[in-house]
DNA sequence: ACGATATGTTAGTTTTTATAACATTAGATT
DNA sequence: AATCTAATGTTATAAAAACTAACATATCGT
């Protein structure tokens, strides 16, 4: 599984980017319904947030305090995603499919590696700076 | 803020820790009854998962699925944490303070950074290979 | 002053999660 | 075979979290 999956794997409750970005809930709803971010949604309609959605509402929010409004946040967004057109289609898959696919590679991992290390494991998969 | 931090941080609702670990509900509860995890709780009671549990988890799975029994994965999970007596004592912070810590950081880098760049801020925290 | 933009607030509903109790199934034990 | 126990399933009930939608408000540009 690529980087680019894993980064778009929707993981977290809304709660948690309120946390992490300082955002209200109301703001991070009016962004998505600008746009902005297009959260995954599970079974029963609850947004479920990538780390690429945190990053992109973590800019909006620096865009807006320094003074941008929307209309610019948008362009500015606009802007980027033209910057890929040159990058190949990632090929489309679900978020179940994601989910199922990282839970198979962290399963197969599992598998092939000894039992110990109880650290180590997941992390194969979400590897950290030791900055 | 270290690796470790990062990897302890209490981000998932227990719905994807179902998906990511194909395990269920009850299943996970019953593990933490036997103290093999330790969620984080939310202020309303929800536990939250951090990639640490994940990994605990799967490897409970794991050690299950080759036939040892609750005894036997207590006993392994118990030797591995003595190998890690020699380790420091990691310095106690509540999950509450590791948001917090983790959102004014990545703050910290957004402002330090230019305005550009959609990937890559929070990936300078969650940082993953490129197999 | 006016209109629009960004966000707050509130109400009502649905989904998710929690706990706890009881049920079931498969192995181990007698 | 009958019984125990361990691991998990199932169900009921309650609480928390999240959803939508509507209305309120403050700020800013014209």
């Amino acid at each position: 599984m690529s980087r680019e999956f894993r980064r778009a794997m929707p993981l977290l409750p809304i709660s948690m980017v309120m946390q992490l970005t300082e955002l209200t809930a109301r703001q991070i709803r009016y962004y998505e319904e600008h746009e902005l971010i297009i959260p995954a949604r599970s079974e029963g309609n609850r947004r479920m947030f990538s780390l690429d959605d945190i990053d992109a509402l973590l800019e909006i929010r620096e865009l807006l305090d320094q003074g941008i409004n929307m209309a610019g946040v948008k362009k500015v967004f606009a802007m980027r995603s033209k910057e890929y057109v040159k990058k190949p289609d990632v090929v489309r898959v679900t978020d179940t499919e994601l989910r199922n696919i990282l839970r198979e590679e962290m399963q197969q991992a599992q598998r092939m590696q000894k039992t110990s290390l109880r650290q180590g494991d997941l992390s194969r998969f979400f590897q950290y700076k030791t900055e």
